[in-house]
DNA sequence: ATGAAAGCGCTAACAA
DNA sequence: TTGTTAGCGCTTTCAT
């Protein structure tokens, strides 16, 4: 029989659910029971021991109890940046979703290098997640192998490989660009130009089809600049733009940093906007509305991707994996006017009642345009 | 002897450190050992077990490792509103700093309700934190009571109490805010107006106290302005400001939101920033250099402050506490000169090479005017 | 330098 | 419904 003393200083006393037990005359078990919130607890034990608990401020130990459960009720959600303001907030609202349904969250924000990858991967592997959320479009194949060992349920955001089993959300931008153009063409602009480019996210094709197809649908050509997502490639974007012999009267931002870029180069220029500029970004990035002018924005629902994305991974958890289909699921954007669009300059259209709402709403005042599908 | 099946899936075949131990031929102590780093083990043992590890893909439970060693390595963070952007980079730099540390942080977003406010604490002594850092001003006394109990290490960062031994760190604004002042008033400026209030951090009265100080001592009368600290705040108080018989020629805003508010005035009004007037905010928010045109700000070193967070905590909790002695750190401000800042129209000064060559450092440039202290 | 074995604080069989 | 007790996977004494 020996006393462990251990070199570091244990918390005080050692007030564990033993000593909860002694006080309340019961045994381990019960307290136990009790604290879990099971049922078939006699209800006057019951009171007696949380009267302990109370008395005695015992607080149950997370890591006794993992390991004795075997369950962890944690969740890896992957993403390639917290710095990120898109990624940043997704990741909030993960965790809060999470705490709602009695999970934690574990964010691994990988970055690109292999060995910041690893040691995430790592992390959420000594950690023992219970399910993972990858939100990086180029996981490398190596680190996925990793994680099918782990055998865990992983849900691939708007990224990820085309599994026939993969469990996938993603973000329908269509509808938000879709508005776009047809909020555009609707106040006389023919001559609407795309910013993109590609970054982490990639999520630059799919927004780059949506404009094409809205605009075809419109009878326009499209006009797309390619550059890296950025504010100096709006920067870019925008001179180029500005130089050539004719200019676009209204551009959609693949981004909102991109659409700060491209007003910047404005407003150096002296290019009023909206009066001879609309400007469309997208609300990836805060602050938007509190630019000059507020910048009218496609909405991308993080709030809505971040709850499915953990809900699913709950489902998926807690059903037992018999038949395990795949399946997936989506999220629309829409469109949020505010004032960098506005009527073309000449144009025989006057203003409609629309826009003259959003600026009857204020400074900070948005209507917005649900999805045209 | 009974076999555990336990109700949930457990990760798969036990792959515990018993496995490694078989696998390498030494006992699960020398598989211990050598997983952390323990110098006396045997290099060619050391080498086999690797080797095991590597083979049979073993990565240690934490929990189980926490619950023996009777160590969590985690620190507390509490903030008030995480969703906040000065606090949601403090908290991540506050994480990199303990990771690199080889800890793990815990953040409490503790808003301001009661509830949710025990609800973060009871999860922080749940999880056994070692040390916390208290970023909140508020924290009412039955809270740090509560916390006492736990005697864990705590640190208040430019909050909390006077505890004669209360460790506490703190921003000093002085720097920053005569820095600005004094930039101002070498362009000619005399009238300059503060506007400032309360909001959760509180530190408005420090700001206001630097911001006096400053002023008189270049012979100024002080002009302040209260508000509720935010974007309708600044452009409630720029629309009383140009109201008013006397305008001032420049301004020092509390926060960079209220400075945003403040700008957006402007632009409707047609005053122009900085020709016709100056304005300096503070870098407690992304974008104040994407913004039209790129703020003059004072900056806070929130990396510098969430790492002396972090190091501060260590050397608590793992130095010996035979001698606590109360002490206390301080991170200074700068001024960061972009562009909202400018000579005074009609002024007899003409312009200097500091602000010129801001103006060589292209859209993104910025001097930066350490303090003058 | 290594191994055997006693717990860390809790959960969940199983027995009562 | 309640109690007894065997682990969960690891660390750390203690003995070798």
């Amino acid at each position: 029989m020996q006393t462990k003393v251990g070199q570091f200083p244990r918390s005080e006393g050692s007030l564990g659910i033993r000593e909860v037990a002694r006080h309340a005359r019961v045994s381990t078990a019960t307290v136990s029971r009790t604290i879990n919130g099971i049922e078939s607890v006699d209800r006057r034990l019951a009171a007696r021991v949380w009267k302990s608990v109370q008395e005695l401020g015992y607080s149950p130990n997370v890591f006794a109890r993992s390991l004795a459960s075997g369950r962890t009720r944690l969740l890896g959600l992957i993403v390639p940046d917290r710095s990120d303001p898109f990624f940043a907030e997704v990741a909030q609202w993960f965790e809060e979703t999470a705490w709602a349904l009695g999970y934690e969250m574990l964010l691994s924000p990988i970055g690109s290098n292999v060995e910041r990858r690893s040691y995430f991967i790592g992390r959420m592997r000594e950690r023992k997640v219970e399910g993972v959320a990858v939100m990086v479009f180029d996981l490398d194949s190596a680190l996925i192998e990793e994680f099918s060992v782990l055998k865990v349920p992983i849900v691939y955001v708007n990224a990820g490989p085309e599994f026939a089993d993969a469990t996938t959300l993603s973000v329908n931008y269509w509808y938000g660009i879709r508005a776009a153009v047809q909020h555009l063409a609707s106040m006389g602009h023919r001559q609407i130009a795309f910013i993109g480019g590609q970054n982490l996210r990639r999520s630059s094709t799919p927004k780059l089809k949506a404009f094409i197809r809205a605009t075809q649908e419109i009878g326009c050509v499209p006009w797309t600049i390619e550059i890296d997502e950025s504010f100096e490639g709006g920067i870019r974007a925008m001179k180029e733009l500005l130089d050539s012999d004719v200019r676009p009267t209204a551009i959609i931002c693949s981004s909102g940093l991109v659409a700060l870029g491209a007003l910047r180069v404005l407003d150096q220029t002296g290019v009023d906007v909206p009066k001879q500029m609309s400007i469309i970004g997208f609300d990836d990035v805060p602050f938007a509305e509190f630019v000059n002018p507020p910048l009218t924005t496609i909405h991308i629902p993080r709030r809505d991707l971040a709850r499915l994305a953990v809900t699913t991974l709950r489902a998926l958890i807690e059903t037992p994996r018999e038949h395990a289909v795949k399946s997936s699921w989506e999220v629309p954007t829409s469109l949020i006017v505010r004032e960098s669009t506005d009527f073309l300059a000449g144009s025989a259209l006057s203003k409609s009642s629309i826009h003259g709402s959003a600026a009857l709403l204020g400074v900070q005042g948005a209507v917005i345009l649900e999805d045209c599908g």
